[in-house]
DNA sequence: ATGGCTAACATGGTTAGA
C-alpha cells in the first residue's frame, strides 16, 4: 500500500499535473493540500475518470485538502473535532482498514505574530485529535504539509534559518509531541541523501540550487511504521513547467 | 540586497505562502 501527500498550491492550476503523476505513479491513497477552491469546484468527475474515490474540504482562496483513493472512503471526518476553525485543513477517513488523517498545519508566517500564535494554538488541538485517532486505530498515518521542519538536516542553511518560522523550537517541540504520542516520521526510517528536501520556494532559482526544506510529511503509528519498507520524496513533478513549490512525498507499507 | 515567484482576487495592486 502507497500513501503520498502532496501540497498542489492551487487543485485548479495543478490538476494536469496531479492527473499525469497519479497515472506515472500510482498510489492507493494521497492527501492533498492547498486546493484554494471551494467544495463546488472540485473536480469530482476528472477524479472519478482517473478510478479513484475522494472526499474533499475546500474552501475560496486559501487553505482545503483532500483525500483520494482507490479503494472506497469510510468514515470521513471533517476538521478536528471541537475545535471550532474557520480555516479548513483538516480531513480525514479510512480506507481498506487504514486511518489517514490528512493535514494542512499553518504557516504561521513569523515568529511572534498573530499568525504564529494561532500555528501553536492549532498545533495543539493536533495533538489532542490525534491522541484520540491513535487510541481508536492502530493503523493510523498522518500525512500532510506541516510547515515544520523537523531537524537542521531537513534545512538547506540551518543557520540562515536558525529560529525562524517553521524551525523555531515551539514549533519542533510541537512536532516531537506528536512523535512522542506515538507517530514515527517514516523518511527517516530509511537511508536517505543529504539535502532531501520537499518544498523549494519559488524565487531565487531556490529549486535549482536545492535550497530547500523538508515539511512534508508521512507519519505511522507504531504498527504502521513496522511495516513501511519505504518513504521518498518524488522531486519529478517540481521540474515541471509551472509546478507546485511542494514535491509528493510516497511511503510504501507492507500491506494488501 | 529582507527582494527575487506564484496564485487568488481582481482587472492594479494587495494578500499570502514558506
Amino acid at each position: 500500500m502507497k500513501i503520498a501527500t502532496w501540497n498542489v498550491n492551487s487543485l485548479r492550476v495543478r490538476l494536469p499535473q496531479l492527473k499525469q503523476w497519479l497515472t506515472e505513479s500510482p498510489v492507493d491513497a494521497i492527501g492533498l493540500q492547498e486546493l484554494k477552491q471551494p467544495d463546488e469546484d472540485f473536480p469530482a468527475e476528472e477524479i472519478d475518470a482517473l478510478g479513484l474515490h475522494a472526499a474533499w474540504y475546500g474552501q475560496k482562496t486559501y487553505n482545503g485538502v483532500a483525500i483520494l483513493a482507490r479503494q472506497p472512503l469510510e468514515d470521513v471526518e471533517y476538521g478536528i473535532p471541537g475545535f471550532e476553525d474557520p480555516q479548513r485543513r483538516v480531513i480525514a477517513a479510512t480506507i481498506a482498514g487504514v486511518r489517514l488523517i490528512n493535514v494542512y498545519v499553518p504557516n504561521g508566517q513569523a515568529v511572534g505574530s498573530d499568525k504564529y500564535v494561532y500555528k501553536l494554538e492549532w498545533l495543539r488541538q493536533l495533538q489532542a485529535y490525534v491522541a484520540d485517532a491513535l487510541a481508536r486505530h492502530p493503523q493510523l498515518a498522518i500525512v500532510g504539509d506541516y510547515n515544520i521542519a523537523p531537524e537542521d538536516r531537513d534545512v538547506h542553511d540551518p543557520a540562515k534559518w536558525e529560529g525562524s518560522v517553521h524551525v523555531s523550537a515551539a514549533e519542533r517541540d510541537a512536532l516531537a509531541e506528536l512523535l512522542r504520542a506515538g507517530l514515527t516520521d517514516t523518511f527517516r526510517q530509511f537511508e536517505q541523501p543529504d539535502g532531501a528536501y520537499s518544498w523549494w520556494d519559488y524565487r531565487m532559482g531556490a529549486f535549482r540550487r536545492n535550497h530547500g526544506l523538508r515539511i512534508d510529511l508521512v507519519l505511522a503509528s507504531r504498527e504502521l511504521a513496522d511495516r513501511c519498507i519505504g518513504c521518498h520524496v518524488d522531486r519529478r513533478p517540481r521540474t515541471w513547467e509551472r509546478p507546485s513549490d511542494h514535491a509528493p512525498v510516497v511511503a510504501t507499507f507492507d500491506i494488501a
